[in-house]
DNA sequence: CTGCACGCCGATCTTGACCTCCACGGAACC
DNA sequence: GGTTCCGTGGAGGTCAAGATCGGCGTGCAG
């Protein structure tokens, strides 16, 4: 309704499989991203498409088949972006900066994907929770990384650093999208929340006062 | 302990409305918490409790409005620990870390209410929506005040900040519990993530180099 | 002893959503 | 130009789960 300007809704347009398919993604996408999964029906998703139900059941085996097909995609992205983010330079400030804006990034983009990730209502299923479960893990682990080489602290020790700062990202880039603040936009958001985690994890080994 | 040591599932006794709703609220929590909503089904809660479905449809009008009053629960527990924490002391790096700790405190104990807050799967539905966004809300201003007194940034800023140290602070503490880690106990793993937030915040407002 | 009231239970209804069956239409090919 | 084939569409089956009605047993007053 608001904004749904469709790849080609024309109904009854014939499409080779795999275009088919991909637009079955998008408009599943949409639908589960909007209504999460529960509330989001096989039939929405069919007529998003333009297609009725038998042709998603073509395509996918069932629900859960499609929209873990979505939930991966959605956490290959951000594990990827935040894998970039730590090798795009060897300054451990800018690695931080970067990390944080890389999940500001993927909030505010990717049409809504994150709410897969990070607000699924589905995290009973075991396939679901492993594979959310595993983001945070995998984005942790490739920064404890760093922080145990530079810190000397070990791998307990760093993966507690590492998932309060992937925390510290994630939830902060998810308030910011909800309350679209005009006044502050995501550029300094971002900047101040990876400030925050700098001045926390620069030369941590050493004790202060 | 984990198993169900209950109040009395002897099956067929009476009791008092006030005692039989106590014990219809903790036998939904129990399963809530362990099942999460929507694969709760409510025979399931009645058998725990011991009695028929009828009966807990004379003290809830709905599933819904039984899961929301265990999740208002839920939710003034964290909120007041928070407020709790920040009244309990002047100094700043106590505050930092008695917030952190009420984290930690509220994910090990409490029977697993905070899944109810933190892991819920009707964020979809608004009146749930609504009052897990304001968790995060009032925690996160509760903490802003002081940042905001102290630091000498605005309402935006310091909530932006507070919401990061909210963030670090559960879900740190709800990965502390999955890898539920004999090698690192609470208070380390607590204190660990304390001093990652204090570095943080502390002299916030000097720009560093 | 007997009638009454009250809370509880077994069995049932209904809704809603996931998942398939029979008819149509257009394209390709001879 | 006719036939065959494959993909599409609407209508329906199934089932789980939330929500509800007629009996039953217990305790009390007279």
């Amino acid at each position: 309704m608001s904004t749904t300007p469709e790849t080609a809704p024309k109904r009854g347009s014939r499409l080779p499989r795999l275009a088919r398919r991909a637009q079955l993604l998008e408009a599943a996408q949409e639908v589960f991203v909007a209504n999460g999964y529960h509330a989001a029906a096989m039939d929405d998703i069919a007529d998003r498409a333009g297609v009725s139900k038998p042709v998603l059941y073509q395509h996918f085996p069932g629900k859960l088949e499609l929209y873990l097909a979505l939930l991966d995609s959605s956490c290959e992205a951000i594990v990827a972006s935040v894998r970039e983010a730590l090798r795009s330079t060897e300054d451990n400030k800018q690695r931080v900066a970067a990390t944080i804006h890389a999940f500001y990034d993927y909030v505010a983009n990717a049409q809504g994907a994150f709410r897969l990730v990070f607000e699924s209502d589905l995290t009973n299923e075991p396939a679901v929770r492993e594979r959310v479960d595993r983001v945070t893990q995998a984005c942790a682990e490739a920064c404890s990384e760093v922080i145990s080489a530079d810190a000397g602290l070990n791998k307990e020790q760093s993966m507690v650093l590492a998932v309060s700062l992937v925390g510290m990202a994630q939830v902060s880039a998810r308030y910011w999208l909800a309350s679209d603040n005009p006044t502050l936009a995501q550029q300094q958001a971002a900047d101040l929340v990876a400030s925050l985690a700098w001045r926390g994890i620069r030369g941590f080994p050493r004790t202060e006062s």
